[in-house]
DNA sequence: GCAATCCGGACCAAATCAGTACCCTTTAAG
DNA sequence: CTTAAAGGGTACTGATTTGGTCCGGATTGC
């Protein structure tokens, strides 16, 4: 199974708890008690995703965070990237010439940038805004099962 | 970083190289010495394709593997499937109901469903034979689409 | 100045994975 | 019929990664 990281989700979760608060900032604290998780964890996910640029931080006292950009321009991709680093399947594309021999003869190299294109591409395509929508039957994808038919032709 | 693992990496290797026999069944250690990989490795590759439906195995003595469907019949979801069993992102789906507090009130699940519908979809697109094919410059992907040139690379 | 808050590391325990070895069953060749 | 070759399955171990915690600083508001 693919595994996407705990933290990730976890960052999702703390996120769309951001978007239900009155536009001011808020401490690692408070998202901890509002979400559930240990404080610890939600401090880590914030830097992280401070660090990419998805939050603006303001420190001192009546300091916190602070959602960069609107949630419907931040996109799952950007999350995945800034907690668990670039997309990538495989890393048969770099290093390890052991494993797949000469490397300049594996062919597989450049084939398997085409998936992680891909995938990168589903994931561009589903925002913050949409995992925090409710699952209801979704208005906005009239066609569920084919979510992103561009990128399947983009393969 | 999502990652896949190794083990996917070496099936398509392995079945790549079984693209290119004569047609008859490949025992398991003629596939490990052409590829290079550990013997019993292979094997165990092999054992977990056969068991998805994706080799034809002939036991007893002159046996051996052999590709159940042509290569382009076979695609990258399903090799991923037979190595590293469902292609889900996050387990947040199932079971683990601290994580999330009360499940039905959790409302990523079905949204999760959705990137994860996405990613299968990608992953499906590309068959065995596109991955056995020489990467030459794609006719598919006209422009490598720079649309976020910050995050181009880190993604 | 003091307190609250973020920042950036290092650090440890637990889970997961890759790889190996062993023994059994099946099958074809001689 | 015997024998050996090959796959089938399971269990084990070492290494890597991950999740989670903690601490000392830096920065800002009161």
């Amino acid at each position: 199974m693919i595994r996407l990281s705990k933290l990730t989700d976890y960052a999702v979760v703390v996120m769309t708890a951001m978007m239900q608060g009155d536009g001011g900032p808020h401490t690692a604290v408070s998202l901890a008690e509002r979400t559930g998780l240990p404080a610890p964890t939600v401090s880590k996910i914030l830097k992280l995703l401070a660090r990419d640029g998805l939050m603006a931080s303001h420190r001192g006292a009546a300091g916190g965070y602070r959602l960069a950009r609107a949630p419907d321009a931040i996109n799952v991709a950007q999350i995945i990237a800034a907690i668990d680093g670039p997309i990538a399947l495989t890393d048969c594309v770099e290093g390890a010439p052991g494993a797949c021999g000469v490397e300049s003869l594996c062919p597989r190299r450049g084939n398997w940038d085409r998936v992680n294109r891909a995938v990168r591409g589903a994931l561009e395509g589903v925002s913050l805004a949409d995992m925090a929508r409710p699952m209801f039957p979704d208005p906005v994808l009239p066609k569920a099962a084919p979510a992103l038919p561009a990128t399947a032709d983009a393969i």
